[in-house]
DNA sequence: CGGGCTTTTGAGCCAAATCAAAAATAGTGG
DNA sequence: CCACTATTTTTGATTTGGCTCAAAAGCCCG
């Protein structure tokens, strides 16, 4: 299988073989992680750039009262800190949520590469842009969404994201958090998420056994969300850099 | 009074005094615009950048249901869409809050411009990566903070922020929202905001009449948000250059 | 087969929402 | 400077979505 990885960089930008060559050529080494262990903490000013190949993790703050809050998921093919460090220390934290494959690239050649690589710095950025992105939908989901349709929301975002790099064939795919990550990721209680996910069971949406999530009827889901994919910016090079030829006839 | 996005970037990096006025020059034209207003809207590829001279602005969405969720707030010294256009087209909506005076850069001239200054693109992307550092925090703050702490919370960073700026001397500012905005940006209904509001006053945290916001007790309302400054990354360039030779070191 | 998760169920409670209306403020034009 | 509106803030009463606490049931894996 292709390195999901360069498969999602791929929507960011278009990639000459050789660019993507250069991209893999970078992946100093990898390593399996259990589940639970924090791969960057709060406070760190990290030396490599790490990737997740395979498994889920998380970016996570925990709260004075011992609350936690996950900002965001990070699924094969994410950074977790590729940018933030010009920030010069980590504001929160990094762990797997699941037994994971987390690729590391050395900081100073990535450096190297983009200043010599733009359309790869390019797709860097486009990706860093994209967490901003989707943060700002899950702000959205969970401020004014009631919570079936914010998990329905989370569901119809994991479906769409596995599938770009291709681990979601057939609306189905390996999602192997727990009630109580997935309650700490909507800013709901783990009691409450599990009521929920009862009721979209129960409605035909969505089957949830074990590991593997199916999507049973992807319209009604995307409805009952509100789902609009647009926030993923995942129309693929193209139809970005169509976009940028037009705004630069306007000017 | 110092251009207010000279000010705040000089937070991201060590400036030089050609730079600063590189920056200032780019600034092609302001304009006064009423409250309320759009700026740019979702689906647009807006062909300048704005920032914000005066007054606020606001990122924001709208849902199906007509609900209106903000996901920022944009004070003096801000950027609107600076490098969102990368992603092709908006994903969310920017209007302001109150009457504000927003400045265009041209974005061909400052693209140039950061081609060949490193430095003012290095403080450029600084200031991006700390909006989606207080996106994290908001997303923390909505999801895990009940409604008084995340009330607090918010009247925290305002104060510092606006205090980066230099418009909130001795912890009075001019805070034009209506309550109904505060509700809007913290996910909350107006009518439970304002009794929120009635027990920091009475609890003497806070006074907000008109559009002036002081807080009485820096100590307690940092105490009961449980406030670190720490993502708001205003360490200054000095600190961030200082960490990132340590890492250069570690390496 | 037993111990440690994770999921599920039940009961009671509370923070925050909704609905509705009054009071206070801020503009606006005469 | 004052009436006249429109908006914003405040109050009250009621409802509810989601929380907490607690325990049972199911699963996974050694």
């Amino acid at each position: 299988m292709v390195n999901p990885l360069v498969r999602k960089l791929e929507y960011g930008a278009r990639l000459s073989d050789e660019e993507k060559g250069l991209l893999e050529s970078l992946i100093a080494g990898a390593e399996d992680v259990d589940g639970h262990q924090d791969l960057i903490s709060e406070g760190d000013a990290p030396a490599h750039v790490h990737v997740v190949l395979k498994g889920f993790a998380c970016r996570y703050k925990t709260l004075p009262d011992g609350g936690r809050q996950i900002m965001a998921w990070l699924v094969p093919g994410d950074f977790c800190d590729l940018h933030v460090s010009l920030l010069g220390e980590m504001d929160h934290s990094i762990s797997t949520l699941t037994p994971s494959t987390i690729a590391f690239l050395p900081r100073d050649r990535l450096d190297v590469l983009t200043e010599n690589r733009p359309t790869l710095a390019h797709a860097l950025w486009w990706a860093t842009l994209v967490d901003e992105a989707v943060l700002r939908e899950w702000l959205v989901t969970m401020g004014r969404r009631p919570a079936h349709r914010q998990i329905a929301h989370m569901f119809c975002e994991v479906r769409v994201r596995l599938g770009a790099v291709g681990m979601a064939d057939d609306d189905t795919m390996d999602f192997p958090l727990s009630q109580t990550d997935l309650a700490d990721s909507a800013g709901l209680s783990a009691v409450h998420v599990n009521r929920v996910i009862q009721q979209l069971r129960d409605d035909g949406l969505i089957s949830w056994r074990g590991h593997v999530l199916k999507v049973l009827d992807v319209a009604g889901l995307e409805a009952l969300a509100g789902f609009n994919p647009n926030y993923l910016h995942l129309g693929g090079a193209a139809v970005a850099e169509g976009a940028r030829a037009a705004v630069a006839g306007w000017r």
